[in-house]
DNA sequence: TTCTCCATGTAATACGTTACATGATTGT
DNA sequence: ACAATCATGTAACGTATTACATGGAGAA
């Protein structure tokens, strides 16, 4: 089932959003776990519209060119968001390529799985840098997450599943290097 | 772009399998980073019987009636394989209600997202179990792996992957229940 | 002026799961 | 005899990404 309407309320929760907000909020913030694209949202606000969940304040100014929506959720899309949290959730899936590619590799393929680890190390590093971003501007508005306690473990287990996959293949690339991998 | 192609000639390079024990092969082994579903891997062992990446002997005892095929991978096969793995990855994808919910909830789901978490742990502590399994299984092919080093580190990988969240989720439970979550 | 980012939306397409249909084999 | 598992396949459905169309605002 979508969830894409879960995300929505829950994010409107801390106050009104645009479509685009609420996008680039998911990508900064969530991309660890959850992504969301256009082609789901706007719709979806739509529904949500239409479903009394949510309200619409239209920024109308000039007359028929599209302008900035700002969102708000209602006492109805409230109660659906909490209903969904006591919900039973359907299994987490990852879909890895690096992960794929290195299971199926043989002796044959050890060149491109160097590749593949560097590919991984720098990618993980880059994410750990975003993190520690996100992580510090979180502390600067202390009130706001006073009301989220979560998100900081959340992130510290985003932080600290980038580590173990940085240092993973840190420690593989290494062992290659010194062919002494087994 | 779709990948089911290359976990199957990935798979069948160690001998024929049925499409059936394909689909095995990827939920015992590689569930913890892959998934893939009847309704994608007969379809697609037919295409890849197409292009020539792999031929089909069928089992033809009776007469009309489906019987078992066996695959195997072709010479073209392989260098299809072999190509893949020297192409660029797309992104790696995580998609965690359980994150999701975590990361969004307040004091006002705190009853839920103790359920939530204590159903994390069990799922992961299931999971390290099947893990342990599946070592011990692997290491009784030693001559099987021989060929596949990268196995093991993948496994190693996915172990510790599931200590972090199972050990994340009771130290947070922990907190919870002591009342001392910051 | 041109580029980038903000901003909204739709349509086409691709991807993936689920349910269904069918039947053989193996173990209890 | 029955249930479970092995085995193959398709059709329907639902979900998600991508490309496209459109245009404003601000910066270089």
């Amino acid at each position: 089932m979508k969830k894409t309407r879960y995300v929505i309320l829950g994010l409107l929760r801390d106050g009104s959003l645009t479509g685009y907000e609420i996008k680039k909020c998911i990508e900064v913030r969530m991309s660890f776990f959850w992504q969301e694209s256009f082609g789901q949202i706007y719709p979806e606000l739509n529904a949500l519209l239409n479903d009394g969940f949510v309200t619409e304040t239209a920024d109308e100014r000039k007359d028929n060119s599209r302008r900035k929506k700002k969102y708000a959720i209602t006492a109805e899309g409230l109660s659906e968001f909490n209903r969904w949290m006591g919900e039973k959730n359907e299994k987490d899936t990852i879909r890895s390529e690096s992960l794929l590619k290195l299971f199926l590799a043989t002796d044959a393929n050890a060149r491109d799985i160097v590749d593949q680890l560097n590919e991984m190390k720098k990618q993980n590093e880059e994410k750990l840098l975003l993190f520690a971003f996100y992580s510090k501007q979180l502390s600067e508005y202390a009130d706001l997450h006073e009301n989220h306690k979560y998100i900081h473990e959340v992130l510290s287990l985003g932080i600290r599943q980038c580590e173990l996959y940085s240092s993973w293949s840190d420690s593989l690339l290494q062992r290659l290097k010194d062919g002494h991998l087994r």
